[in-house]
RNA sequence: GGGGAGAUACCAAAGUGGCCAACUGGGGCAGACUGUAAAUCUGCUGGCUCAUGCCUUCGUAGGUUCGAAUCCUGCUCUCCCCA
């Protein structure tokens, strides 16, 4: 896997930059479309490869250790095969899990204990462990297991959350090491930095990260419940410390101003829930503002769903008729509203990636913040 | 023609003397959702009011009672059974 920065802004820290992988060239900023289960929700792979764009997907190692298993996938060829994308896959750990599943798992130096959500039967993933189920999995990026820590934990906490995670990172590095690719594509493997909203922890837990040579870093344990101006500064203080020369995800987020302000802030991948599970809730993400599609106001609207999208369920598709869709509770509404956003999204990041190159991304980025938080 | 059951808010349906402006569903109207336990969840849904509160409501017209959606009588309508 190799990164190369092609551009970087002169008045921001947004850069423009290409990682190749084995599985094809990403162009950065990116966006990376959610498919927990192998599947991004909704959306067939054609449609996420010729309509909306996605260059990378993700799926997550505790959806897919549970169902269909490990073994399953093993078989298929690793998740490539089984899924039938052929472009790159990153993995989650399974430490947001860890994070969200809440009272149903326990954490130990170990590992952490969990209980399936599926059928509540026990299980125990370790740092081992859950390289190993990437490696099968096949992912070309593979997420190092962590604790997302969450936004309102206090110092100690952090601290101490931190330290597991570094634990962790150095188990998981040895593993790495000592495990080979199982399809013959290469696999890399990002750190994550956490430490909460405390800049110092932050700031040791970036050095601690970049320490572990690596082909790119991922910020975790933000917008997990703090205000968002903390997560910006975060991100300020984590991203100078992070090497230039190789990408930074930013786990989890978020909207599309979030986007732009981690751009803005030398960003250069993000993956979120939001364009699906919102789509799917009726929310849809345009350039002028947020529709909430199941709003009376929509329900006599023939125009097109969005007449600046670029997909094609914007132009073939009416409000009004999509509004009747969701409020119908047709999967196609779901599907529609998905389809629309994640191409929004993807058209979000080219679009910051085309005025980074042009040298006018921070005066565009300034006038679509105002727009995108904008209420329709 | 005879006998029986019933009429509650947008719909369905509880409630059968005071704890009832009225359970619960649905529908409707809004809101939430950030490395997906989510095609999920939350709130509101007679009127006025920020709220306490006040006003008008349980087919309809009367009556009993300190007090009625609830008890009594007339009327109207609906459904079922028998002829």
């Amino acid at each position: 896997m190799r990164f190369t920065l092609k551009h970087q802004a002169v008045n921001s820290e947004a850069r423009a930059g290409m990682l190749e992988t084995d599985h094809g060239v990403i162009e950065t900023p990116i966006f990376m479309p959610v498919g927990t289960a192998g599947s991004v929700k909704g959306i067939h792979v054609k449609e996420l490869k010729e309509d909306i764009g996605a260059q990378i997907i993700l799926g997550n190692t505790y959806h897919l250790y549970l169902r269909p298993g490990t073994a399953i996938i093993e078989e298929a060829g690793g998740l490539h095969k089984f899924n039938g994308w052929d472009g790159p896959i990153l993995t989650d750990s399974g430490g947001y899990q860890v994070f969200s599943l809440g009272d149903i798992r326990k954490l130990t130096e170990e590992g952490a204990r969990f209980q399936s959500h599926i059928d509540g039967s026990y299980h125990l993933f370790t740092p081992e462990s859950v390289i190993g189920i990437q490696r099968k999995i096949g992912a070309d990026i593979i997420m190092a297991f962590d604790e997302c820590t969450p936004g309102d934990a206090d110092y100690d906490y952090a601290k101490k959350s931190l330290a597991l995670t570094q634990r962790w990172l150095e188990r998981c590095c040895n593993e790495m090491a000592k495990t080979s690719p199982l399809y013959g594509h290469s696999q890399s493997l990002f750190p994550i930095v956490q430490g909460g909203v405390y800049a110092d922890l932050r700031a040791a837990a970036a050095k601690h990260a970049v320490a572990v040579s690596s082909d790119g870093y991922a910020i975790g344990g933000l917008s997990v419940g703090e205000p968002e101006e903390m997560m910006y500064a975060m991100i300020e203080v984590v991203n100078p410390i992070l090497p230039p020369d190789k990408p930074r995800y930013l786990m989890g987020v978020g909207t599309p101003v979030n986007i732009l302000e981690a751009i803005d802030r030398g960003v250069d991948m993000f993956d979120c829930v939001m364009p699906t599970r919102n789509g799917r809730n009726g929310m849809l993400f345009t350039k002028k503002g947020i529709i909430n599609i199941r709003n009376r106001k929509w329900a006599d609207d023939f125009s097109p769903v969005d007449p600046d999208g670029t997909s094609f369920v914007d132009k073939q598709y009416s409000r009004a008729f999509l509004r009747h869709l969701v409020i119908s509770n047709e999967m196609l509404g779901a599907q529609i509203a998905s389809q629309h956003n994640l191409a929004f999204y993807l058209w979000l990041v080219k679009e910051a990636r085309r005025q980074i190159l042009a040298d006018s991304f921070k005066n565009w980025k300034e006038e679509m913040v105002i727009s995108l938080a904008e209420r329709l």
